[in-house]
DNA sequence: AAATTGTCCAAAACCGGTTTCGGCAACTCA
DNA sequence: TGAGTTGCCGAAACCGGTTTTGGACAATTT
């Protein structure tokens, strides 16, 4: 059925190993011969098989992505673009891009082991690092491959892309301190991610460099979806200090602030400012549009792949990190401080007071309508 | 560096024939010897090389998810649950995913041919399915087994998934009948897919059904994003017989017709009603809740994977086609009809009348504070 | 004219597995 | 005791490529 290079020498009455230095370009071919297969291959469309290839290289031509599914009730916003860069990065050397799933971090390690020993994947692309990251000690064990999306401690012997996320959070820092802003939250996302050490550093760092012992700073965790970020921020907004600006590790807990701020009928970027990161596309569509800094994830992916490759194939190559920033997207959602903590604390509670007793009114209204 | 069957052997003192076929389970290894074989084999974490096995089997162990880069400025919602469905449910077997991304139709074909051509992958899955698909006819000429997750013409020889969206439709459109809608929108998605034809026959089914001669159907297509939906809402609420329910082929379109609904200061599910499709995560936290069919997609790769499996590894193994409901989730975005037609287009003008002179009052008011 | 060099290709070895084949030793049965 | 089974395993063939080796022949040099 399908057709191998021992057809393809038979048809064309020479050996098969004269094809394939034809078709690999030896010099040792004469060019007549060399085009005579060219051409039957294209005809016969002949293309060689990898899996076959693959024995005598060693090489399977695939780069490894394996994803923790649990974390993932929401699809990662960034999936799609990251895939999209590793994928047309990788393509023009021949390899293609596996993608496997683990439902805990014992598979996930697992998983990376196995894929490398059986030959499946030449190396792997990281995402999601952690502090002390478990698939890079397998795999540095291995001598696999790899590449992180995101740092981690001792970089200096791995490759890897990351965007500045100190840098991203310090600036954001900085703006809202110059827009007046004295009382921060710091809404984290996943604890045990690098990145959320980053980002919470950034700001940090930005308060530290302005310090006049004014800036207070609540820091929380964990606060990964729209949901989370809705109860956080309402909590915060009717304690008695509440802060008046909010600098989210995640657009979607930047999103779940907004939210927040609608139920109490405050005005983000007028009342409260929230600042977001990675500029996913609801961002754009909120009310008002969310102040964000974004990152190109397809760039991302292309860059985490062209230096997967040089690592497979570049023997002893140089392993390379690189930084690059985001843009902030200057949207709607933050602004000039109009209130202090305290003020604030009182606009809200009289707010709550006036809705309450809205509620009340439409309560009795319903009731009466009842009757 | 990596240990091979030789070595394995070597290290036992066997023939690596005995090996393999000790590994393997053959009844013509002694008891005693494959016990011994399998220590080995862990103890030096010896697995076979699935580059090694895929050339005598002839089988990669990978089926091939391909998918159009373009579509994805926003990634579509349902990747990773899809991704993670399938990749779960063919590990079972040693199997894994390989996923890459095309640029256009023509190198999506391409792609498909070449990946099958090279053994890379066994055979593929086709999300978002066409009517006439190039994707289908290439991999028909190859004898490719492939899934259809979605639904095609002559489906009989394929075997396929998919959720029975007609039905979902004809659902929702005799739900809102029932509601007491007379006059509907139709927000088709990408035209040229499979899905749409079946959504839209789905509406029209319901109206059919019900068919008094009073009901008004306005169709649209291509509506697939936010800003879509709001701006085909927005014109429609606008004009002089605005329809009073929209039945959206994507949640996301049915999200931009709820923030026009905004813009106008109308009330979904009070003053027109909302249904959409696909169930993603933002509909729940839209104001009010949008109500919408929810799609299982973790499901969907899933019976995916199971019937690709199928195809490959039972030969002469038949075609099946599954359809199952998808599950409506009823929230706020819909409810009993509160105008006709003609009286909800006096509303919105009243409506845009008193907007436009509180824009004025407010602009008059900006300018008054500015001198 | 003989020796040397260069060109081109067939043959064979190899990659790491799987599977078939055949043979030895031990056992069964008449 | 001898023929026929059976259990177990080594040897070898095979899968579809790549790469090395070696040889035939022509062209060039001496």
């Amino acid at each position: 059925m399908k057709i191998t290079i021992q057809d393809l020498a038979n048809h064309l009455g020479i050996s098969k190993g004269t094809v394939s230095r034809a078709l690999r370009g030896y010099a040792d071919v004469s060019a007549s011969t060399a085009k005579r297969v060219q051409q039957a291959a294209k005809e016969l469309g002949y293309q060689p098989s990898a899996v076959a290839q693959g024995i005598k290289t060693g090489l399977a031509r695939s780069v490894g992505l394996i994803l923790l599914s649990e974390s993932s009730a929401a699809s990662p916003p960034f999936l799609m673009q990251f895939i999209n860069g590793i994928s047309t990065s990788i393509a023009k050397q021949g390899y293609t891009l596996t993608v496997a799933t683990a439902q805990s971090d014992a598979e996930m390690v697992e998983l990376h082991r196995d894929l490398f020993v059986q030959r499946k994947v030449d190396g792997f692309i990281l995402p999601r690092t952690t502090q002390n990251d478990l698939r890079i000690q397998i795999l540095d064990q291995l001598k696999a491959p790899l590449v992180l999306y995101g740092q981690t401690e001792n970089l200096t012997q791995y490759s890897w892309f990351d965007i500045n996320q100190v840098e991203c959070f310090r600036r954001a820092t900085a703006r809202l301190l110059a827009f007046g802003h004295r009382h921060f939250a710091f809404l984290g996302g996943d604890a045990p991610l690098f990145y959320n050490s980053l980002r919470k550093k950034g700001v940090e760092l930005g308060i530290q460099e302005f310090d006049q012992g004014e800036v207070q700073l609540q820091i929380f965790e964990n606060i990964t979806t729209v949901a989370d970020g809705l109860e956080c921020a309402l909590r915060l907004l009717k304690s008695t200090q509440p802060p008046t600006a909010f600098l989210c590790a995640l657009d979607l807990s930047a999103l779940g602030v907004i939210r927040a701020t609608k139920q109490l009928e405050l005005i983000p970027g007028e009342h409260i400012s929230v600042i977001g990161y990675e500029g996913i596309p609801e961002g754009e569509f909120s009310e008002p549009g969310l102040t964000t800094f974004e990152v190109d994830q397809y760039e991302a992916g292309s860059q985490c792949g062209v230096k997967l490759m040089q690592l497979i194939h570049e023997k002893g190559a140089k392993v390379s990190g690189t930084l690059t920033m985001a843009v902030l997207l200057e949207r709607g959602s933050d602004g000039p401080v109009r209130f202090n903590s305290g003020e604030l604390a009182t606009f809200v509670r009289n707010r709550r007071r006036l809705l309450s007793s809205q509620d009340t009114l439409q309560q009795m209204t319903e009731k009466s309508l009842r009757n």
